[in-house]
RNA sequence: CGGGGCGUAGCGCAGUCCGGUAGCGCGCUUCGUUCGGGUCGAAGAGGUCGUGGGUUCAAAUCCCUCCGCCCCGACCA
């Protein structure tokens, strides 16, 4: 390609609003233009890049036995009615009406047409274990896109699924997914690591995420470095603190004004915060009913922990079961009698006030039961109990693990301290079992004549997302640094004064020997090219110049390298294929096995 | 959804407080010049000042509405 010809255009200053460097650098080198919030163009030069990213993901699903297919973007809503997703997800999912005012969906993932496929094609046992993926769209209308294609509402996903008789051939495909997803990510030069998960809106029984660690990520990891523990913080554990009992002493009131929060009760009382119990409500949302009458109802959800923890909402979500959980609004704590700042559950007697949404849950972290004489709120503004002892005081509907994992605390599995790190989620791996085949009676008939759900597992990578990853990772101060198995281009082509003709020559040299290159023909300054093929980075740039050519050669030189190297021009194109050579080479020694661990 | 910020030429910004002919740099076009790390000079093109309404003799500027974008939080993969 000669830059002349290419749409697109590097620019010198990013747009104000670009915040990473991923993102700043992908606009500036001409590579993505935003449309809206979350939504981006891939320009010519992108798309290449995009396409090998696409290539190595088909290689190496191919090579688990992956049948690459094509899936709707638009689906009919009455198949996610029937998976009841239609209805536990919010405005995350893209919904329409056709014109004949039927309801629509936008695909945010693919589980419901892959189960429709099964229920449709897969008859027997003899027709598993299949696994089939697609590259293709999809549309989650997120709350906050944000950092460039780090977090979009439309992007390309390569989404697997597998079908399997039993959860031994689920565990098969799930485990050879485990290493290929290492594979995928190494090639892309892009280092990531595997960490258990919460599943989340897919449901099922086991997930792990692949995290490329970065302070721009979102996602807090709990990591030990002793024993290789890592976890998602949304479900990380870790070995609670011994809870401090003793016997019970006599409730009594007293008045703390002004000590709205945990650290001001603290304070005021001259205790730590481990003596205190921290009350949190927090409104959830359940689904109950069958496919036939599906309906949402709120409770209100009293959430207790120990003041020196946070609260986990996820840890909370998944005790109760609940779809969705928001902060309660100040009138729904009020209708419970409870006074926010100072508030417990002492006191209150739920079965006789049930409160603004009814029925209202109490929840305790583990800790708490076993911890005698806290200090808890009075339920009246500027008062406080001491001595609250769970069991005489209050009891609880579920007592559960409800607490953040922190810097410091103590691995669960070999005792060590844990430490904190910020993750981009790159992948996913799910164990949905039948979780969606129940529902969709998508089955088969088992050797034993028997008829069964077929198991299932899904599997996704962010196209785009790894993209912007691999840019975050690999660029310097002057612009982006493209591993050569995702490079646009391999060689990038600079001619300078009175060598256009030499370039030109070379270029098509290259090109007829298969090597993808990028020739900069334009009219300007050697300074211009230069520091747009630094911003660009291709991996190999050939600066031809008057000078050289007068002794027949042309320089060579790598973007990650500051010296050059002088290359007689009949060699160039051995040359340039054994850098490539060499190149490719450097990534695939990175491509190490790993040991598998759940 | 809550809090904050922004919206003026392709990009970066000034002008808004205090109403009176819409500016600067980069980029773009043409001509000349220079030619191994963002040359120099000259002449140009390019803007419904996000939208709609209001106040006013007069609105980029003041008031109201709506829209969009960004950041933090909530939420989410």
């Amino acid at each position: 390609m000669k830059i002349s010809q290419m749409f697109g255009q590097t620019l010198r200053e990013a747009p104000a609003d670009a915040e990473v460097t991923s993102q700043k650098l992908l606009i500036r080198a001409g590579f993505i233009r935003q449309l809206g919030a979350g939504i981006y163009s891939y320009m010519p030069i992108a798309k290449r890049t995009i396409t090998k990213i696409e290539n190595i993901l088909r290689d190496e699903m191919n090579a688990i036995g992956g049948q690459e297919m094509t899936m709707p973007v638009v689906h009919p809503a009455d198949l996610w009615k029937e998976t009841k997703r239609w209805y536990e997800i919010g405005s995350e999912l893209g919904r329409f009406k056709d014109k004949n005012d039927r309801d629509m969906v936008l695909a945010m993932t693919h589980e419901e047409v892959v189960g429709d496929l099964i229920r449709r094609d897969i008859q027997s046992y003899r027709q598993l274990p299949r696994l089939v993926y697609h590259i293709q769209t999809k549309w989650r209308d997120d709350p906050r896109p944000r950092a460039g294609l780090i977090r979009v509402r439309e992007f390309t996903m390569k989404d697997s699924y597998s079908l399997d008789a039993d959860w031994a051939g689920l565990e098969k495909q799930y485990r050879a997914h485990y290493q290929t997803y290492f594979n995928i990510f190494n090639r892309c030069g892009v280092p990531a690591i595997a960490v258990k998960s919460d599943v989340g809106m897919m449901g099922g029984k086991l997930a792990h995420e692949y995290m490329y660690l970065t302070p721009i990520g979102e996602d807090t990891l709990i990591i030990c470095d002793e024993c290789g523990y890592v976890a998602n913080r949304q479900i990380a554990a870790f070995q609670k603190p011994a809870p401090v009992g003793g016997e019970a002493l006599p409730l009594e009131k007293i008045a703390t004004p002004g000590t709205k929060t945990i650290e001001d009760l603290a304070n005021f009382l001259g205790i730590s915060r481990s003596q205190t119990a921290k009350a949190v409500f927090l409104t959830a949302t359940f689904v109950e009913g069958t496919k036939a009458g599906l309906q949402d109802y709120q409770r209100l959800v009293f959430a207790i922990v120990r003041g020196d923890m946070e609260l986990n909402e996820t840890k909370l979500a998944n005790a109760l079961k609940s779809i969705d959980l928001r902060p309660a609004h100040e009138e729904e704590i009020k209708s419970l009698g409870a006074s926010p700042g100072y508030a417990s559950p002492v006191g209150l007697d739920f079965k006789q006030n049930k409160g603004l949404l009814g029925w209202v849950i109490v929840v305790v972290d583990d800790l708490i039961p076993g911890s005698a004489n806290l200090v808890a709120g009075a339920n009246e503004d500027g008062y406080h109990y001491l001595n609250v002892n769970y069991g005489r005081d209050y009891t609880a509907d579920i007592v559960a693990d409800l607490v953040n994992a922190e810097d410091g605390f103590v691995c669960v599995e070999c005792g060590s301290p844990l430490r904190t790190s910020r993750g981009v989620e790159v992948g996913n791996i799910f164990q949905l079992g039948t979780r969606y085949t129940d529902d969709l009676e998508a089955k088969f008939v088992d050797k034993d004549g028997q008829l069964k759900p077929v198991i299932m597992g899904s599997y996704g990578i962010g196209v785009g997302r790894l993209l912007a990853c691999i840019a975050e990772e690999h660029n310097d101060e002057n612009g982006l640094i493209w591993p050569i198995t995702v490079a646009p281009y391999q060689v990038h082509i600079v001619s300078l004064k009175d060598a256009d003709y030499a370039a030109s020559v070379i270029y098509d040299q290259l090109t007829q020997a298969g090597v993808e290159a990028l020739y900069d023909d334009r009219d300007e300054s050697a300074g211009v090219k230069f520091n747009d093929a630094d911003l660009i980075g291709i991996p190999l740039r050939i600066t031809c110049g008057k000078r050289g050519l007068e002794r027949g050669e042309v320089e060579l030189k790598r973007r990650t390298d500051t010296e050059k190297r002088n290359v007689p021009i009949d060699e160039i194109v051995e040359v340039i294929q054994a850098e490539i050579a060499a190149l490719k080479a450097e990534i695939m020694v990175k491509v190490k096995p790993v040991v598998y661990k759940m």
